[in-house]
DNA sequence: CTGAAAGCGCTTACAG
DNA sequence: CTGAAAGCGCTTACAG
């Protein structure tokens, strides 16, 4: 910046007010620097500057894994809100413990985000203070809970579960299992079990450990699943899959082994996947707009940032396709 | 840190060592400092730190788009690799523009990353003068390619293509059309073009425009193309998809029209997923190391930060996954 | 093993 | 509209 100055011949703060404030500069002088900027290749130091205004560019969002469609898309809509506003996104994943969390939560805060995306609502209380003492607002984007931090943006997972749910117990069947990703510390896939067990029992239907089923999250679980449901819980008369993959699976093993859908058994997915809707029978599953949920939850982050007051929750909701699996 | 040092007393330096270089600090020290440091909540300014060390903690990757589950493999190995070792990841999306490339070199490269890694290996002179003007390691994994600006990390897009096409030619199939996602700056696609055009006419076999079909990359394009490919041109009697959904909606799409495949069409793809392989008949496809490519350019960039030369490239391959459409 | 001084490259706060 | 001075919070380089 000394160079450009010099070249320019103005001081260094003319320079600085160029780039951050070009409203007050002269244009002729604004022009001058402009063009010895680019004839020297000049690219700011942004940490240098971040110094003395106390205000990175970055905004941090931790994420239980990096490699997941449903993650990513919403992801996606984080960092397609923040570039264009100057905003740079530094994403780690807390590999689904609250330790892991902790631990990438505070290598990034050395890093003096001036915002942090959560995608969780369960935390460490180690991790709470040092949040709190960072000062900086966060998003949470799991789940809209009761208390969050600062603000929760996303759907409740509790009324999606229910409503998935209930939608079974509305068609008429009476012997419904959930499938779920086995995740010990997973709050949301905790919440949609119980939103399950309330609907089920709300109806006056039976639930009980044997019509729970944890497995893992992938295709070829979910046919593994399918094929104990029908030979060896033969009562189940439908499944509702909290995990869109499993559900595709069960979806497969189905048609290898000729039982009929929804004949035989019923089968619901808690996420929609573009798959999903094209097999034949098209499954039945929600539609969550995970896009709409990142850049909103952006959009909040520098909302926060800029001196805006904590919006509490935003509830983006979520939509029941029902298509011919149930 | 003043006030960490003044608790402890020590001098702000030796707070610094602590943290730095703790083997060089007397262990009663480092236990008081952390003591300290426990109680106080400090969490150390890693943008300041870098100011005077011209190092900062950051690796930036810029990738053609977020939402695509073979590219946040790759994601997911570098984050894997970078975290225990102290670095942190800035994620950035090109648009699958040259443009939206130096954008967001430009952008990134302020903050001062250690290292850049391209998920691309063609850059407007432009971003490539910024990058050399930079002078950080550049890591390139889109492809292989003859003169990459640093290393290049990956697998040969040609010779999978290559590959992928001259076993259909091997299995005897004499009309095999090429169906890729419409995407002009792609230069990985046209490679990948290229090579099914060369395998075809070694073979001695036609090839022509009306062989070549772009569409969208997602699965209702591929089952829209498969229809045009029995309705229309009805003398091609085997597809290679260059983008996994596609083959997908093609698979689904004989399903529902009755098709048998191999039969009156063998189907291949460029890329393997869970979905295609457990599909009946299961889809021949490549398996690409996506997470390996990911981990390995991690470790080329921090062996190039700790001063390592250029590895020119590393090649980590790829693997015929042999099935039933083909 | 510990410390005093200087400085990294910017921006703030004040002055004109 | 422009500038001189001070300082952000660390680390380097030197000294002991």
């Amino acid at each position: 910046m000394v160079d450009v100055a010099r070249l320019a011949n103005v001081a260094p703060i003319t320079v600085s007010r160029a780039l951050s404030h070009p409203s007050s500069v002269a244009p002729e002088t604004l022009d001058k620097i402009h063009r010895v900027i680019k004839q020297l290749g000049y690219v700011p130091n942004g940490p240098a500057g971040s110094l003395k205004s106390q205000k990175t560019q970055l905004i941090a969002a931790v994420i239980p894994s990096i490699n997941h469609l449903f993650l990513t898309a919403m992801v996606q809509g984080v960092s397609d809100f923040l570039s264009p506003m100057g905003y740079h996104l530094m994403l780690g994943t807390s590999g689904e413990t609250l330790e892991g969390e902790e631990a990438i939560v505070r290598a990034f805060l050395s890093q003096r985000p001036r915002a942090l995306l959560l995608h969780n609502t369960v935390h460490t209380a180690e991790c709470v203070s040092l949040i709190r003492a960072s000062g900086i607002p966060v998003i949470e984007t799991g789940d809209l809970c009761e208390q969050p931090l600062d603000t929760a943006v996303g759907f409740s997972n509790f009324d999606a579960a229910y409503t998935l749910t209930r939608h079974l117990i509305d068609r008429g069947y009476e012997h419904i299992a959930c499938v779920y990703a086995r995740s010990p510390h997973n709050e949301r896939t905790q919440t949609r079990i119980k939103a399950y067990r309330a609907a089920v029992n709300d109806a006056g239907l039976r639930s009980g450990p044997d019509l729970e089923i944890a497995t893992d999250g992938d295709v070829a679980s979910g046919a593994v699943v399918l094929r104990d449901l029908i030979d060896v819980r033969s009562k189940v008369d439908a499944a509702v899959f909290f995990g869109g993959n499993m559900a595709l699976g069960a979806h497969l093993e189905c048609q290898k082994m000729q039982v009929p859908i929804p004949g035989r058994i019923a089968i619901v997915a808690f996420e929609d996947t573009e798959i999903g809707a094209m097999l034949a029978p098209a499954i039945t599953a929600l539609r969550i707009p995970r896009y709409t949920i990142g850049r909103e939850a952006a959009r909040v982050a520098l909302t926060r940032i800029g001196g805006g007051s904590p919006a509490g929750h935003v509830d983006v909701g979520f939509e029941l396709c029902i298509r011919e699996t149930s």
